[in-house]
DNA sequence: CGTCTCCTTGAGGTTGGTCAAACCAGGTGG
DNA sequence: CCACCTGGTTTGACCAACCTCAAGGAGACG
């Protein structure tokens, strides 16, 4: 827990949206090499947190929407009497804040659980921006919707999956977020506690744990700490899809 | 289970968004009276569907999003292997079909749980309105943001309530839009049946129906079928914000 | 009046939670 | 270099919340 605020980092920047290697996983996605250039002039800054930092908290006021350029993120909702659920984690090119829109002020915490860094789009230029030219103003409604219907997914595995079904969607979304990124889908560093886990997936720590260590036991997973290797992504598949049987 | 698709009936609308007494609820909140009527031109269709109908189902190309007029739905996520989740209960004034956006085909069953109307809005159109003036931009903008936001709220309810603090949380939530509408917050009568709040809490029926009996046993509830009256909305409110105590 | 769907209630079982102890890796300081 | 500490993880034993299965009841409707 912190309570002094550590005073973000910001960099000028020069990199941008056109010479990203994101570009094809975030919001640029889809737009000409003209648009894309307009894009670049409304990004200029670039926030570096780190681990343990928050990018913002629940409450405060909402300005911007942050891109993860590099590092991973957490959001965390917390309810009145202190329970606290994951409402996501996120990596590079996903976008973050997109919860403070609707009342101006965000509404969960965004933590880095590692170093990171994200670049800043001051919301009311994107929405400008977004109004010159519709593919921007496309690509930004698809990012609002995908990220509904991610939210979607995860009411179907809290509600109805059981806890190996949930550990198993969990590991290949991740792995297939890490594969689109062009890491491995075999190897995945967890960036996560398993608590953190635990309380995205609906679970105790403990019974994370135990599920890990099942699927060692049943050959599907390699665990090593955080260091997880994926044997039998087809099992982990066979898991989600199949498991009312 | 329908196979044959009943074709929607389809009427000829003249009375638009700055006639509707829903206008302070729905997509035209916040729109100056020149802008509102811009939006009623593009407003020039409302569908019925009848109890038991589906507006549009997974799969089906989206082309439009739903301002439910009167009437209730329910949004239902199915899984390969044929699991549903509830994802949300929609009343007058709520929009449906933003999941669409995203992918261009729906990704849920939108079902009447009594017969009701829709104002259809082509999402092309209303894009194109939408970059003309910022106010409705806007307006688009934080009524996905706030489905987001409520969606957490969902994931918060799932992972981390007992089976108590769902079905007071449920009834909360209800008992609060039905009075954003101008009904009185003590008087419910559910559209759904218990097995469907079951689903979209994360309960079976029967948990539903015990809790129900409960809170009846202990005042809080009058339970007869689906009139329900609540005696004690505090209670209520006890059980969902403190409940970890 | 029979049938259908939905709801209620009971008895018993299972999954995952709770509590507790021990382990492990990494960092710190003597 | 090693002892110690810390936060995170693993594992076991036990327990309870919720699920499953089953029977019966209440309305609605033809």
């Amino acid at each position: 827990m912190q309570t002094a605020l550590p005073p973000l980092r910001t960099e000028p920047l020069r990199a941008a949206c056109s010479s990203c290697n994101l570009r094809e996983l975030c919001l640029p996605l889809g737009l000409s090499a003209a648009d894309m250039e307009k894009l670049d002039g409304l990004i200029n800054t670039r926030h570096v947190v780190a681990r343990g930092e928050t990018l913002f908290r629940a409450n405060e006021p909402f300005h911007a929407l942050y891109a993860v350029r590099t590092g991973f993120f957490k959001t965390c909702l917390s309810a009145e009497d202190g329970r606290m659920q994951v409402t996501g984690f996120q990596m590079a090119g996903e976008l973050l804040g997109l919860d403070g829109i609707g009342s101006g002020h965000h509404t969960v915490d965004a933590q880095a659980l590692e170093d990171s860094s994200v670049c800043v789009l001051p919301f009311s230029d994107l929405e400008n921006l977004a109004r010159e030219f519709g593919a921007l103003q496309m690509q930004l409604h698809k990012i609002m919707s995908r990220e509904i219907v991610r939210d979607h997914g995860v009411m179907m595995l809290l509600g109805s999956m059981r806890a190996e079904e949930r550990v198993a969607a969990f590991l290949l979304n991740l792995t297939q977020r890490l594969q689109a990124r062009g890491y491995s889908p075999h190897e995945v560093v967890l960036r996560m506690t398993r608590e953190e886990i635990g309380s995205y997936l609906g679970l105790k720590l403990e019974t994370v744990s135990r599920t890990f260590s099942r699927f060692q036991d049943d050959g599907i997973l390699d665990v090593k700490q955080r260091q997880i290797t994926v044997k039998l992504p087809e099992a982990l598949q066979r898991l989600v899809s199949s498991a009312a049987c």
